[in-house]
DNA sequence: CGACTAGTTGAGGCCAGTCAATGTTGGTGG
DNA sequence: CCACCAACATTGACTGGCCTCAACTAGTCG
């Protein structure tokens, strides 16, 4: 219910100049962003741009970095389309409502992945991306994107594979959640943290959910007593090890059993 | 279980070359086939194709039609992507499967829609798609939708738009798989054929489903006896006339409302 | 005709939702 | 520092919607 309106009024005292359009967002300064110096430029962008020229390209990419505490709002449904965004640090989810005021949490976003494509060719955003945590996110300008792809083919490929990448990611969550059991369900939920945790370089058996039970059970088309129940039960199993939401994986090996079975 | 590998043996007297490589298949040999004529294009390929230079381009866009049999596979999970394809008549289902072996009918197409978007940045297709009826099918190589994209920009956007359009769709899909009860899925799924028939100038309340019952169930996250016992409750209750896969809306205001009831 | 597929309908069981009580945590102000 | 409150989480008891199993019908194809 409040889960979309959850803004945070900001620190007052954190940044005096309130930008008009975007209140809620904190440009970061003068602070030199690039995508050719970053370090999560594998995970986030991997084009080889060893090539002066593409370097060249790249360098322009990225304009300005945009910082959200926790709660704080991204971008919004229906607002206009101005381009992606690239998580630095932090996580976001992303929320998709109907017209009939259902509401779900589409995306679990983490630091490295780009969020918004599902605007690009519809000139509004579709969803409401929310910091889960104090977070940190490159902006890039649809229209330099643009050209960069336009004048890099690599680039350009790049692009399609992020598009095309999120259109399987979404069905087999829809798969997931068609016709899977709850407990399977949330087995390959912590199996696919697992997984994206590890190739950002931390440990795949334990990490700190961003979300509330809630949130999850949104995700995973569940209530939250029975995420809350499922925790419980895996932690009985001795499968996993549940702190509040510091979660260590015991045996991934009988999660993914849970996933794959029958 | 046999949804996916139901590849009806094609009649042998119909064509006498067979493909090596796409023996299932059956080119449309001579025909003059283009975009820039064909009758579908402001649903297929809503551009604006006045510009003789764009129209020369277009014309080049489509190299042959392929004709499918009920049951027959346009491609393959896993197959090298090769090409969008644009249904011409007949429709078409996509099933995507897991690792585990689950299996769901994730997507339903019509006629001037185009299937194996989701191929586009990872070189392979991610789903089966089938043929649900005898159905012709334009195909794009992607080499010419690469070049076609590169030198003209508004063709450029439309791709951006057909691809994250399927984003939209399958978040729309899992939002109501995931949240919504069974009477307001069918609703819903019978409601949104209904628009896309009404789009493609046919009527938006009488249309042959081309799918079974358990195909229709898989689709929406259900067993096909729901889907059997809800189109006899709709019937009953005078929303629909069910007659085998023949349907006729009755009552699309109080379908709309079983959908966003609750 | 027999075999097969698709669809309908009924009976019963179970999984997950609902309602409710209680515990835990973190932030705020006195 | 502690009391207090709100949000989050856990657990129990019960309900109900959908699944499962099963029987039967209708249509199709060889």
């Amino acid at each position: 219910m409040q889960v979309a309106t959850a803004v945070r009024v900001p620190a007052p005292a954190r940044s005096a100049k309130v930008r008009p359009l975007r209140p809620l967002l904190h440009e970061v300064g003068r602070e030199r962003v690039s995508c050719v110096t970053c370090n999560l430029r594998r995970i986030c962008m991997p084009v080889d741009i060893v090539d002066p020229e593409t370097k060249a390209l790249f360098a322009s990419l990225v304009s300005t970095r945009v910082r959200l505490r926790k709660g704080e709002v991204l971008f919004r449904s229906g607002e206009k389309f101005t381009g992606l965004f690239a998580i630095r640090t932090g996580s976001i989810k992303t929320v998709t409502a109907t017209d009939d005021g259902a509401e779900q949490v589409s995306g679990y976003h983490l630091q490295g992945e780009i969020v918004g494509v599902e605007g690009i060719g519809n000139d509004v955003y579709a969803c409401n991306a929310v910091a889960l945590e104090d977070t940190e996110a490159c902006t890039l300008p649809f229209d330099r994107i643009e050209t960069l792809a336009h004048e890099d083919a690599s680039f350009q490929r790049r692009l399609y594979r992020l598009l095309s990448s999120a259109i399987v990611r979404e069905r087999t969550v829809t798969l997931m959640v068609g016709s899977m059991r709850a407990e399977q369900r949330l087995a390959s939920f912590l199996l696919d943290l697992s997984n994206r945790y590890q190739a950002r370089g931390y440990s795949p058996s334990e990490f700190v959910l961003r979300m509330t039970r809630e949130e999850i059970g949104s995700h995973l088309g569940l209530k939250l007593e029975t995420v809350s129940r499922l925790f419980s039960r895996f932690a009985d199993e001795g499968l996993i090890l549940v702190n509040g939401r510091v979660i260590r994986l015991l045996d991934r090996l009988a999660l993914s059993q849970i996933v794959s079975a029958s």
